[in-house]
DNA sequence: GCGTGAATGTAATGTTGTATCCTGACCCGA
DNA sequence: TCGGGTCAGGATACAACATTACATTCACGC
């Protein structure tokens, strides 16, 4: 079970959390930045860099480059908008932007879906472990491929 | 610490190790394979499928192509003889490829060296954790990126 | 208005990963 | 010895992911 009690956010809900956040770093919430954000948003699984410009080239009625897009999620990431899923090469939205964690992701190899967990006592096993090992660490990757439990149900 | 001995090995140990691995799953040990393991046991850190095309073309003194590579390493990887680091696109050989574990890989920012742990009781907290959420774990990606314990050291 | 720096656009290029089809070595049975 | 099957690997093309350099535009203070 979580060990606290996140602020969690949908929608508009998180489109305001998540512009509130990015302009306490001292950031400007753009138009660009508010349809990449929405995009990110909008899919229901981790998206590339490529299917949110995409997706934004089709919101704007105009060409979105991709470099545009890497720019405005690496911002996101720094800011905690959103988190890099590595195995996967994708991004999603973070639905609490305005808290910190090392997190978990499950990603269903059958339906794409990727579910966030946190979970402090296991991401403090693994600091603890790395630090028993004399490193110092900065940014945990924590991801498990497998099946889902829709997935799993009906072995379609 | 280690919950259990681990067979290490390494230079000729290792490569005989590997093949004996390999040659159980009922695969051949080619001199084309051979040499990408030789390439991949060389590299002191992760390195990508292109690193090791150009090691093996170098010491073959002939051009081989990324896309062998990639099929060799692959074989590997389902063989337990090498291990993919996904935050870095890139592989490492596995020094112990008779013994099967979920494992943690350390990645230094800095200078790119790759560590290897294998603790049981943290990847056994993963997969709870995530069968506590009804998802079937098939391969758990841990990675730590951060600064290792010489970089750490010295701020060069 | 107008200069300045931040944000975005444009284009090219680099890196990583897959698909497809083909060749050559080897084995095996007729 | 001939044919056919299998499989590792080669060649090529291409798809997907990511970065770089530089030009242009925009917002804001003055």
């Amino acid at each position: 079970m979580p060990n606290h009690d996140h602020q969690m956010h949908e929608g508009d809900s998180l489109r305001e959390a998540a512009r509130g956040r990015l302009e306490e770093t001292g950031e400007r919430w753009t138009g660009m930045r508010a349809a990449v954000f929405d995009a990110l948003a909008g899919f229901d699984r981790p998206a590339s860099a490529y299917d949110i410009a995409e997706a934004v080239s089709k919101s704007q009625e105009r060409r979105v480059a991709a470099n545009s897009v890497y720019r405005i999620l690496d911002l996101f990431v720094g800011a905690n908008l959103a988190r890099r899923v590595e195995s996967a090469n994708a991004y999603v939205a973070n639905q609490h932007p305005d808290c910190l964690h090392d997190c978990i992701f499950l990603i269903c190899d059958s339906c794409g879906q990727a579910v966030h967990l946190d979970d402090d006592k296991v991401s403090g096993g693994i600091r603890d472990a790395a630090a028993g090992a004399g490193f110092s660490a900065s940014r945990p990757v924590i991801e498990v491929r497998g099946t889902c439990e829709d997935c799993g149900d009906a072995d379609s």
